[in-house]
DNA sequence: AATTTTTTATTGAACGGTCAATCAATAAAA
DNA sequence: TTTTATTGATTGACCGTTCAATAAAAAATT
């Protein structure tokens, strides 16, 4: 029953069997049957739509990249100009949303990240992310901190939101989000009253 | 020319091309006829000595592994009873060794996190070697915090050391290893910092 | 309204290529 | 002569891609 249109169907159907493909057997043995059976369509649907197997890992990717942004932002511009502390716990929060934190997608990032170090578009798609988060972070620090300290803080924070979040993945017992974030709203709130601390004691001496 | 012995010279090289390989073209393109010409010897040597290709994988995995476990204990051993900073350096400087850091030793790690979450042999690896250093960092912040409060300063180092570690292989620029030591002695700091002002404060009140 | 034509969607068998494993053959040392 | 080390062609399995065939809807035509 072919009808028009079904090309966003499909796309988002693909997209989605591929997560859970990846996720069941690993992006090794996540074969174009494979998905497509899981689809419930053919393997040729595949090449149809996305111009071979590549073209759907890429897809499925920038899709769940996509969904990271969005978390971000959605939480950002919900604050306005709030003070940089509230932006930095929305980061984190972005990070951690549960579309981020399913065992599936946590499975997909990493078969990502390792299969993005010899394949070009992945690469740049993952970097992409990377300079995001780390932009994003820098910035907000440097809101009270002086610029050295602020690119330090964002290495740190980004570091262990990542580290928190590989750990999380690999861990029999998954990631428990609500720790997870305490342990980098604590770093956020550290790196904060470090400069706060610097204010004071420049006050003392006043 | 065939002598006796050959048996751990065979295994040392072919593990050495496998780290090669999987730095030059990734885990899922480092064939074993790749490996085996690297190595210098005919693809037919892998499964005499390693059992087939899932065995070299262990293998370089387990090497690898003990090199972490060789590098940090070194560095302990070295220390005799020295307070707990000292200990959580050099658990640190360990992960940060440079059997850790070279380009093809990070690349396969990341490669190994991926496939081990399909595959039980290397997850068995992995997890052990996740216990441990959770465990080390534990053990030592436990020497100067409350219960709960190390077990979170554990887990937040851990998450750290692995964070910078996984954006360090992810970088184009490679990891910076002192700047990458130098935030994770920053967060130890912190913690122990936390601890002794605790300490004063309850002195200040005696 | 009924028809033909065109477009879009889909299938799955066939093909070319690749890979890991095997094993008979070979050769040097013991 | 026996043992250990090594080779590399062969084999069987599997994978991604292609493409001719099919079918249903939409558009055009009568």
């Amino acid at each position: 029953m072919p009808k028009l249109g079904m090309q966003p169907i499909r796309r988002r159907q693909l997209i989605q069997a591929t997560l859970e493909a990846i996720d069941e057997v690993g992006l090794a043995d996540a074969t174009i049957a494979r998905i497509a059976k899981r689809a419930g369509v053919s393997t040729g649907i595949i090449s149809h739509y996305f111009a071979g197997k590549d073209g759907l890992l890429e897809a499925t990717m920038r899709h769940v990249l996509n969904d990271l942004g969005t978390a971000v932002l959605e939480r950002r511009t919900a604050l306005g100009n709030a003070p940089p502390e509230a932006h930095l716990r929305a980061i984190i929060d972005g990070n951690f949303d549960r579309s981020q934190t399913s065992q599936s997608v946590m499975k997909t990032w990493l078969a990502f990240w390792a299969s993005s170090m010899h394949h070009r578009p992945l690469q740049r798609l993952q970097r992409v992310n990377d300079r995001r988060l780390y932009s994003n972070l820098s910035c907000q620090f440097r809101r009270v901190l002086p610029k050295q300290e602020a690119r330090d803080a964002a290495r740190g924070l980004a570091a262990l939101i990542d580290g928190l979040w590989l750990r999380g993945a690999l861990a029999p017992e998954g990631l428990n989000v609500e720790r997870a974030r305490r342990l980098a709203y604590d770093y956020v709130r550290v790196q904060l009253d470090a400069a706060r601390n610097t204010r004071t004691r420049a006050n003392d001496y006043a």
